[in-house]
Parts: structure tokens; sequence; C-alpha cells
DNA sequence: GATGAATGAGGATTCATTCAT
DNA sequence: TATGAATGAATCCTCATTCAT
């Protein structure tokens, strides 16, 4: 006599668990966050989360990972296959991709870095190799494809990917500290790009 | 002779033991610094913390206020009575000023508003009025200027000062967290300048 | 075979650790008590101590509570049921009652109330209306219902019930404090009721 | 150069520290009274406390030996003297003095000797001897002597002279714990003086 | 003598982790 | 597997006492 439901929330346990723990650090950071918490939050006891994580910092690991694993690679697989020109492929996909950022579990995830980062060098290294590095480069492919095709002209700015990031850093920054002063990020990414764009077209 | 470990100082404790802690805090965090190592660093009994810190919350709020009360007015002041004209301004005192940011302690101040932050809103709203608040202000105020002496255009930029703390900012993050992977911040800001020169010379 | 040092038993361990707690605070007061030895007495660890009580506080608290709850209704209900005359009333079972107080649990409760109550008022008032109260208004029904029978005559007695608590009291300081110089208090509390007798009989 | 006020005060000091120490352990008994505090209120540096008393425990020591120095042989001294037929001396001179007791300073030494008389037996032995024992002795020498002079009989109340004490000791107490609850200390002695003279007289 | 800054042992409380059930 | 009672190391904070000034 088969259980499936039962099967089923087996399987699916350590990805429950791993977002409750988001959600609470994202409320509370980590060392704020008691164990209990987060299992109360995944309505699973206490003991049974040391049966999925041996200790609290696995589990954090865990929650890093888990984010970061999702859509890291969108982006870059739209940077490959796009058909637009550059311009347009800077003003279209790439600012939407660009805007949600900030708002997203990226943001959560930096927070989560900046604070406990410097106790877990693997995990920055981890979240470095996986999504920075790579993300940067996919940047600086584009911009380098844009010179070959003669849309852009040589600059500074293939050497820093940094400045497409610059401007959603700050916004997710502005939003984790200032969140009661507003900013339109939207727009500030806009302007960059804007910038961007006048420095280096042809 | 070996330093006699009874000593008075009243006037130069408060200041040791904040500089003291802000060491400590910027190399582990709030959470993960324990009150007698602040003590130990200050050369101070842990007694002797709470005669001048209620509670180690005191502290932290006496750490983040001693870093802002410095140099804040430097930049703004100089923004007012300077001389030289709005691309040399930028090119020059600015762009020295914000090269310096990342590596100062206006850094460490970010991270532990970014991990503690949430926890004590009276600090960040203090942060925010005294610091962004009033850089992001002079900022605008002489893009305006520019725009009256009819060295720039007016153009969207003065809305979003926030162009120049972004490179700033992903500056100080970076170094943070990837302090491994080399990135040459002066030249990062040297070329957003560019770009932003660029786009609202007249 | 040795004590498995590892022990579930969550049904007993309030009342084990209250009762732990009485005698610690019994023998030294409740400042001068450490929760930890409170732990030690109940073989219990200092955290769970937390588990059932959330503070130092809360645990008197409750150890207050559970002296009070046990016999208090003893007496009274005595009082109402008896079918002896006043006279064999008084020289039988309430001095029975009156006698065994001073050696009861309920002298430490006054003592921790003397010492802590000023700073528990609501404890007192809960010890006095559960209590105090209900014991005072059963003599004074006793002495009202021994008039209406014409066994005592009307006196100033039932407006001071505390007549009969005086040497009780006093046997229970004496005890607390004098205990190496004997008192007979016993006879004590016979005398006093031998002249209450004699001063209230019709 | 004499200087009188200063040396005036250089002998006043110690009376002046144990009567800031009296008042400060009244409101808040002996553990939770800082020795900081005593100094504040005795206008004196906390420094100072330890040069007149070496510890926080000598301290109270002298306080309860201060209290107690006062008026103990006033009634002594008047139950040898007086003039007064035996009723009238306990209607008079000695209803009044024991009216006043339980809001004197007696109510708190004794209320400090509950605290913390288990852990300073000495302590206890010298309030015995000192307070309780002579003033028992006196009462019973005054019973016995109303017995030789016809005009009390003999009965058990002069091997219990604790009778007298009793209304006043649960006087204390009341005022102690049950401030709110209003009770005739005054009218409860007098009754309890009314059934022993009715008890004894010859 | 007088001050109050400085010390440090002691004690309450928290919370990650273990383990009997 | 799953539970949550039980553990104890870790840490904040207090306060009696000391000592340089």
């Amino acid at each position: 006599m088969p259980e499936p439901r039962y099967q089923r929330r087996k399987q699916a346990r350590p990805q429950e668990i791993t977002d409750a723990a988001f959600a609470a650090f994202a409320e509370n950071g980590y060392a704020a966050t008691r164990v209990e918490e987060v299992a109360k939050r995944a309505g699973v006891s206490k003991g049974l989360m040391y049966l999925y994580f041996k200790t609290k910092e696995e589990l954090f690991k865990a929650v890093i990972r888990s984010v970061v694993m999702r859509r890291v690679d969108a982006l870059i697989e739209v940077v490959e296959d796009t058909e637009l020109c550059s311009e347009d492929f800077m003003r279209g996909p790439m600012a939407d991709f660009m805007k949600q950022v900030p708002g997203s579990p990226v943001a959560v995830v930096i927070r989560l870095l900046i604070s406990e980062g410097p106790r877990h060098p693997e995990l920055v290294d981890y979240y470095y190799e996986n999504v920075v590095s790579r993300g940067l480069a996919a940047i600086t492919r584009f911009i380098d494809r844009g010179v070959k095709r003669g849309e852009f002209r040589k600059t500074d700015v293939s050497d820093f990917p940094q400045l497409f990031l610059a401007p959603v850093m700050l916004g997710m920054i502005w939003k984790l500290l200032f969140a009661k002063r507003s900013l339109n990020t939207d727009k500030l990414i806009d302007t960059q790009i804007d910038m961007i764009l006048a420095y280096i077209k042809a």
C-alpha cells in the first residue's frame, strides 16, 4: 500500500525547510534566527531539521545555494541567443533583468553574505564563481560582440562590466536599508543604461 | 616595566572602547563579537564596558555614530567653495573623495547597518539623515549649479545623484565580499565619471 | 546500573522542579538561591528549568502558588461541617490545625513573602485572597455561629479573628529565627485558646 | 585652625551611613540594595563606605545593631520603676509601648532578620540576647510580681510571655505584607490585653 | 581622608544540538 | 522517520570590592 502523500513530502522536505529558512533569514538575519523558528515555519519539528541539515551553518549554506541554483543562467542564455541589436537588447531584456534583481531573493542573499560572508569564505567563493563571475563574463562578451559587430566602439566599459551592476547593487542596498525613502530603481537603471549607451555607441 | 593593570583614563576611555569595538565589529560583525573581546582589545575589563555603555547595543550605536561624526562635511564644504569648473571638480576633488570611500570606515558602517540595521531603524534613519541625504543633496546642488552655469545640460542625472554613488557602493561591497578578486575601483569610478560627463556636458 | 542521565518525564517535571525550588528557597531564601542549585536538586539541567519557567521569578511565583494550592480548604470545610460544640471544636480540630502550621510549608511561604513580597505585590494579593482572607472569614463565621447558638457572648473577638492567628504567627517566626531556643508552640496556642474561650464563653 | 564642621561629620559618618542603609534596606531588602545606593543616600562616595565598613555584611550587622541599641531598655526600666497597679500598667504604659512597635524600626529589623537571618546566626543571637530575651524576661518578672502582690493568679501565662508579643508580631507582619488591607492593630492589642487580664486577674 | 574609575567573579538566560521515545 | 524534552556551553550583565589619584 503506497503512501504517496507522505513520500512526496519526504522528497519535498529539504526544499520546504530551505524556503522557510530563507524567509526567516530574510526577516531577521542569520544570527538572530533560531533553528526552532525555522522549524515552526516549515511545519516541522526541531529534531527533524537535524536529519536534513547537520548544523545551522549547513542549513545556511543550503539556503544560499538553493537561491543561487535557480535562474542564474536565464540572462546568460538570453544574451547568447538574442537576435536583437545590442542597443535594443540592453534597453529591453537586459534592462528588464536588471530591474527585477533588487526585489528578488538575490538581494537577501547579498545581505546574508555581507553579514556572514567573512565567516564562510567558501560560500562567497561559491557565489562568486556561480553568479558574479559568470554574469560579468556574459556582460563582457555582450559588449565585445557589439564592438565586433560595429555597434559599439572600443572603450574601458568592456573592462568594467561592473558598471552595469553598480546601479543594481545600489538599488538593492537602498531597498534593504532605506525602504522608507522611495527610490525609482527602474529609472535609475534606465538612466545608467542611457549613459552607457551614449558612451559606447559607435 | 609591566603596564600597571589599573589605570585611570576617564577622558580617553569612551573613544578607546569605541575604536576597539569598531575594529572588532569590522572583523567579526556585531553578533559574533563578544563584549569581552572588545574589552580585551581596549585593554579594559569587562565590567568597565558597562560603565560607559549600558548595553552591547548602546555600544553598537555609539560606534556607528562615532564613525559618522567624522568627515561627513568634508565633501559638502568643498563642493560649495570650489573655484574649479564643474568638470575639473568632478575629475579632481570629487573623484578623489569617491575613491577613498570604499576603503574607509564607512564601508564597515555599511556592513554593520546591512546586518543589524533592520533591528535598529533609528540608527539607519540617523545615518540616512546625516550622511546619505546630505551627500546626495550636495551632489544634486552641484549638478544644478553646473546647469545654471551652462556647463551641463538639463538631464535626469540631477534627479539621480545616486548615479555617483553607485560605483562607490559597488566598490565597497566588492571589497567587503570579494577582496580576493581584485577590482580597480579607482578606474571604475573614473569611468563612471567619464560616462556621466559625456552624458551631461552641454 | 547508573541512572540514565537523560530522562523524559514531562508530566512530573514542573512539580519536581517546584519542590526542589521550595526546598532550596526554604534553606537559603530566594535571592541567595542560584537557579543552577535548584536544577541540581531537581536532578535536571539548568536549561530545562527555563523550558518550564521563563524566569527565576516565574519559578518563584509557581512555588508560592503550588504551596498555597494544597490544603487551604481543609480547615474551612471542617469548620462548616463539624458537629462538635464550639468549645470542643476550638480545643480539638481547630487547635490541631493551628499547631501544625508553624512547622508546615506555610511558614516558608511567609518567610519568602516577607523577603520578596514588596517586589511582587500581586503574589501577596494572591496569598491574601486565597489563604488569609478566607481563613479569617472562616474564623469569624465560626465565632458568630457560636454567638447565635448561645455558646459565646458578643465580643470584640469576632472583629479580630487575627487573635487566633497571632500565636500561630509568633510560633512561625520563632521557629524561623530562634529555632535553637525551644518554645512550646503547642502549649502557647492552647493557652491562647484557653484565654479566648474564657473571654467569650457565655 | 580647627575645622569643626568637617570634624563633626567625620564623627557622625558611621551613623549617617547606617541610617541611610537602614532606609534603603527597609525599602528593598538587603540583597536588592546596592552599596552604591546606600552611598548615594548617605551623600558619600562608594569608596568611603568601605573605610567605615569592611563589607556589605558588616554594614548590615551595624544597621541591625544600631537599631537595637536604641530604646530597648525603655520598657524594661519602666516596668521596674512603675508605681501603677499591674492592671493599670498593662492598660497604660505597656499597651502604649506595644502599640508603637509595629510601626517602628523594629519591624524593619524583623523583616531583615527573617530574610537574612539564617545566614547570620550570630546576628540573630545578638538580637535575641539583647532584645527578645530581655523583653520576655521583663514581662515574666512583671507577671510574677503581680502574682506575688496578689493582683494576678498563678497561670500558664508567666511561662508564655510570648502571649504579649503575639499580637504585636502579627501587627508587624500584617503591616509589612498587607499594608493595603487596614487592620486596627491598636484595638487588636487592647483586646489581647483585655483577654489576658480577664484570664489572670485574681 | 575622600573619590569614583576600574576590576572580575558570579549568576541569569539563550539556543544549537542531542537523544529517549 | 519524527518528535520535542533535555542538555550545557556560551554570553550578557551586575555588583561587591579595590585602588590610583
